[in-house]
DNA sequence: CTAGGATCCTGTCAGC
DNA sequence: TGCTGACAGGATCCTA
């Protein structure tokens, strides 16, 4: 679930808690979610691909780390317990007690900490891969320019390409434009006021351009603020910070008034996804 | 090549 | 209470 803004919070943050830690022990507590052999070594630094983590070790091995739908990565430093960081799918798991049910596997570090990856729908995993093969992963490898990389030009041209699907279809392809989930494309597509059915052959130049500069400030806006759906530092009084009902315009906000027009914001389903909109600013015929 | 649907897995919630 | 189906912030695999 964690989408790009997530990751690249969670990457900053984790970045603070464990560069220059050596990783000492990985317990694994699911198969599935762990690809590959066990390794040992000082964190070098961490790396971001879409919504793919990399953690690069000193001897030549990294960590991918990816959350897809229900991951979380929770760092327990071992000292305070209010110092715990904790990201991903929120989810009470964040002030658990851990290891818990949705344990996949445990890293941890000489220094002390330690970093619980959670997974309720093992969907996620951690692989490990030589540090000079990261860039020929197969995903990363088909991951298309994030919006920030991408000139207009281009991404009308890829859209162009999928005439005949959906454009919310098309921008959750990371293959055609990199880093957007089910939240940002209902926001970015609202904030264009393009409806999520249109087909994306039919998006005009000047959309597709809005559309781009949307997703870049939905998520630009999300990772100012630390990642739009998750908490970072778990207060001390176990409250969670749901940035979310703060952040989204339509997202989770079916049957509440469109903050722009007013009118009732629906839910329906594209692309297999539930999807919001606000039917008025959003038409699926090109308005006349 | 594109487009659409099923699928991986666990958990929760609405409805009967 | 218990059951059943729908759904969930992702990506891949299979089919046409």
């Amino acid at each position: 679930m964690p989408e790009l803004p997530e990751v690249e919070t969670i990457r900053r943050g984790l970045s603070k808690f464990i560069i220059k830690k050596q990783l000492v022990s990985t317990e694994i507590f699911c198969d599935k979610s762990f690809i590959g052999k066990p390794v040992g070594g000082i964190v070098k630094g961490l790396r971001r691909f879409g919504k793919a983590l990399i953690i690069d070790l000193n001897n030549g091995t990294s960590l991918m780390i990816h959350l897809r739908m229900t991951g979380q990565l929770i760092y327990d430093p071992g000292t305070e317990k209010s110092q715990r960081y904790a990201a991903g799918h929120p989810s009470e798991n964040f002030t658990a007690k851990l290891p818990n049910k949705q344990t996949r596997v445990i890293l941890k570090f000489k220094e002390g900490g330690t970093l619980y990856f959670n997974d309720q729908r093992k969907f996620g995993f951690i692989k490990i891969i030589p540090t000079n093969e990261v860039v020929n992963d197969s995903f990363v490898r088909k991951l298309a320019k994030e919006p920030w990389d991408m000139t207009e030009q281009e991404f009308y041209e890829r859209l162009q390409r999928h005439q005949n699907s959906n454009i919310k279809a098309t921008i959750l392809d990371q293959t055609i434009i990199c880093g957007l989930g089910n939240i940002y494309a209902d926001e970015a597509l609202f904030a264009a006021k393009i409806h999520p059915e249109r087909k994306s052959g039919s998006i005009t130049k000047q959309e597709a351009k809005l559309l781009l500069q949307s997703a870049r400030e939905v998520m630009d806006k999300s990772i100012a603020s630390g990642g739009s759906t998750m908490q970072t530092y778990v207060k001390a009084d176990g409250t969670k910070g749901d940035y979310l009902e703060l952040f989204a315009q339509v997202f989770r906000r079916e049957n509440q008034p469109c903050p722009r027009c007013g009118a009732t914001i629906q839910k329906i389903k594209v692309a297999g996804r539930g999807t919001h909109i606000c039917p008025n600013c959003q038409r699926k015929s090109s308005k006349k």
